[in-house]
DNA sequence: GCGACAG
DNA sequence: ATCTTGTCGC
């Protein structure tokens, strides 16, 4: 018989201590069968279902950050809420981090970067530089740059509400992308976003869509099943699940086309809901701001290191 | 054996 | 991801 579905618990399955946190982390001596074997577990740990506190609508971002003079500064709040001066609201909205990675291939480091956005401004930024131990291999992303994610955060003060990673969650060989890796090991809700499809197949063909678009990206062959057992050979079309979604942020009027985005759920967010928040954080750009934001803030910091040499 | 493959 | 200038088009 087949266990029971209780409501989204929020007993992590994994161990999230200091203790069993090494376990996935980067180790140059571990087999990629041992690496492939721990993103099972991360991936049966995971929850696939909506466990936020909040709607999409609460973290929606309608003014795009202007990078032409540099990154807006963060503008940290005072703690306690306190004394609320009438002109800034948003102390209780949720914070929404963006992380992104920058590369110092001569030194062999990886650069990460996060920006905590609540209310549509940004919080803080943080960064940190950490070695590479691992090459890059699809499917296996998480082992190289998990480490400095999870660095970053680290050194975060605000409690992240919301992680928003660059590349995939659910849309994973093993269904424990780079999202769904870090947001199991921190136990908290985490989507996922790349610029391009690793896995799995459209529903629809992803031509010129009109912004807004989006159609699921359902399992293919390739991505092992997991949690409770269906039949090996079920229908291969029909009911394969949803593991994400291809989202059309932006379009161009006419000239060349943009392509889509890949968003797919990390931990405790589900498919939709994935799509519905990376769609409140856009705001006219390809990418959402969070990440965008990130990005800028990953390349702000590496030429300042690669200037001091 | 061939093809596919986030950043 | 990174190495890199200009360039096509709104």
């Amino acid at each position: 018989m087949s266990p029971p579905e209780g409501p989204p618990s929020r007993t992590p399955s994994v161990d999230t201590d200091a203790l069993a946190r090494p376990a996935f982390l980067p180790d140059p001596d571990r087999s990629r069968g041992e690496m492939e074997s721990l993103q099972r577990e991360l991936a049966a740990a995971a929850t696939f279902a909506d466990d936020l506190g909040f709607d999409p609508g609460a973290v929606a971002i309608d003014e795009p950050a202007d990078l032409s003079t540099g990154l807006p500064p963060a503008r940290p709040e005072p703690l306690g809420d306190i004394e609320t001066p009438d002109g800034d609201a948003d102390s209780d909205a949720p914070v929404v981090v963006g992380i992104d990675q920058a590369f110092r291939p001569e030194r062999d480091e990886a650069i990460s970067a996060a920006v905590a956005i609540r209310g549509g401004r940004v919080v803080e930024y943080a960064e940190a530089v950490t070695p590479l131990s691992i090459p890059y291999i699809p499917g296996l992303l998480a082992f190289r740059e998990g480490e400095p994610v999870l660095a970053v955060l680290e050194d975060l003060s605000v409690t992240p509400d919301l992680l928003v990673c660059d590349g995939s969650g659910r849309i994973h060989f093993r269904q424990a992308g780079i999202a769904t890796h870090v947001g199991v090991i921190r136990d908290l809700p985490s989507v996922g976003v790349a610029k391009s499809l690793l896995c799995g197949e459209p529903d629809e063909p992803v031509g010129e869509r009109p912004e807004g678009w989006s159609t699921p990206i359902r399992a293919d062959d390739s991505v092992e099943r997991v949690g409770g057992g269906e039949p090996p050979n079920a229908d291969p079309d029909a009911d394969s699940p949803v593991i994400g979604h291809a989202y059309q942020s932006r379009q161009y009027p006419n000239s060349r086309r943009v392509n889509p985005l890949y968003v797919s759920p990390g931990h405790r967010v589900s498919a939709g809901t994935a799509v519905d928040l990376v769609a409140a954080l856009c705001a006219g750009y390809k990418l959402p701001e969070p990440t965008r934001l990130a990005d800028a803030h990953a390349d702000r910091v590496k030429r300042r290191l690669d200037a001091e040499e």
